[in-house]
DNA sequence: CGCAGCGTTGAACGGCTTCAATGAAAGTGG
DNA sequence: CCACTTTCATTGAAGCCGTTCAACGCTGCG
């Protein structure tokens, strides 16, 4: 995707500089070590930075003032994530697991490939990415069965993850639940089910699944 | 699936020029006439243009194979949509209602402000709004109740359409419903238990609502 | 070994959907 | 201008999918 994205809708503007998928390498972006479920940033701070994972994992949410959660997407190796609309964040920001992040401030042209086009460039793909997705998990929330949700969920993280063989999940069924709109019970379920059909197998350790028939799982998302 | 991003990440790349808001009056944009419920472009299609909404209103939405829909987006006067983020259209766009819009070629470096700075802030700025509501949506879908969802939908309508007594609804029952993840029966029973509540109130030709305790109907948003 | 956290399973409940019918308003053609 | 049709909104009744409440099992770790 990268720019190949931003360049059909944004047109000839943006892509006036040269083409960069990716921040570079040299990249003199803070690092950051957070460990399994600390905070990287709240709703309602003011959005000094945006990340790129570099390993690990990272959930992005929102939360109602009874507590109910909405995860609106996982963060993998390589994803930017944190560019905020506003002086202050309308998400929280946590890792899933023990994470390495580079940390960009939002300030520092440095940190970016120092031509302005580029950055917008940049910028522009990430944002693209996420309103794709965006529209995807609306579909999902909005239109699909429990089984769908689950389906579309293991096979976009696949994709995602490069996985070929078995696909390690490195969230909770609670965060799993709670991005797609359902109840721990509930995801726990449909993923027997799914085994009991011959779709997945359950390794013993629960943070996993292999990937049976993508065919049938491919039919589930529509 | 990150949604945020912004100008807080965009920081001094696209904030060194002056922000403009919104295309110029005089923005060269050829103007298009759509009627009611016909076509502005399809689901495949390659996204040649983007539009600005002058008068009237437009549903973006999102098809399973079997016909469920998801309205991802309505979009009022002065409202942009159409920024794709690829080489096909990812969702449909309609009029809801008889519509006029201005349609810029994505290829036309005229159409716009006329300065690369200005069309990135334009764009981004309509990118976004887009996100940040692609996340306060997803959130409704996921987490919300009906009662909820509808008590959301008309606040957030009425803050748009800047509609100070009663709220003109230009969509159908079936369009809020598949905005909303409910049925048509749902958004119906949820509207008359609103009204009987005195939260709402429904005038006769049931295309418009009088939000009377937004109080109450703000409490029910989280 | 025993505790704590996470995941799974069971049973009853409930909110939304589905199916069906009625009502109301708008368009159509004579 | 008025019957007729069509479309959209509302209401009712029954059903179902996912939730809620509760218990149990597994796993890892002190």
């Amino acid at each position: 995707m990268q720019l190949a994205l931003a360049t059909a809708g944004l047109g000839p503007a943006l892509n006036a500089g040269p083409v960069h998928a990716h921040l570079r390498p040299e990249e003199p972006g803070a690092r950051r070590r957070v460990e399994a479920d600390e905070e990287i940033y709240a709703e309602g701070d003011r959005p000094l930075h945006f990340y790129k994972v570099v390993s690990g994992a990272v959930r992005t949410y929102r939360l109602l003032s009874d507590g109910r959660r909405q995860i609106d997407g996982f963060h993998l190796p390589g994803d930017i994530f944190g560019l905020e609309a506003g002086d202050e964040r309308r998400t929280g920001a946590e890792a899933v697991v023990d994470t390495v992040l580079t940390a960009h401030r939002r300030s520092d042209r440095a940190a970016l490939t120092g031509d302005a086009g580029a950055l917008a460039c940049e910028v522009v793909a990430a944002m693209l990415r996420a309103l794709a997705r965006a529209q995807d998990h609306m579909l999902l929330l909005g239109r699909k069965t429990a089984r769908e949700r689950v389906a579309s969920f293991l096979l976009g993280l696949a994709e995602r993850a490069g996985a070929d063989g078995v696909l390690a999940l490195p969230m909770s069924r609670a965060d799993i639940a709670d991005h797609l709109g359902l109840t721990v019970e509930s995801v726990s379920r449909t993923f027997t089910q799914l085994e009991r059909d011959g779709l997945i197998a359950l390794p013993a350790h629960r943070r996993a699944v292999e990937l049976r028939d993508r065919a049938a799982l491919r039919r589930l998302d529509g």
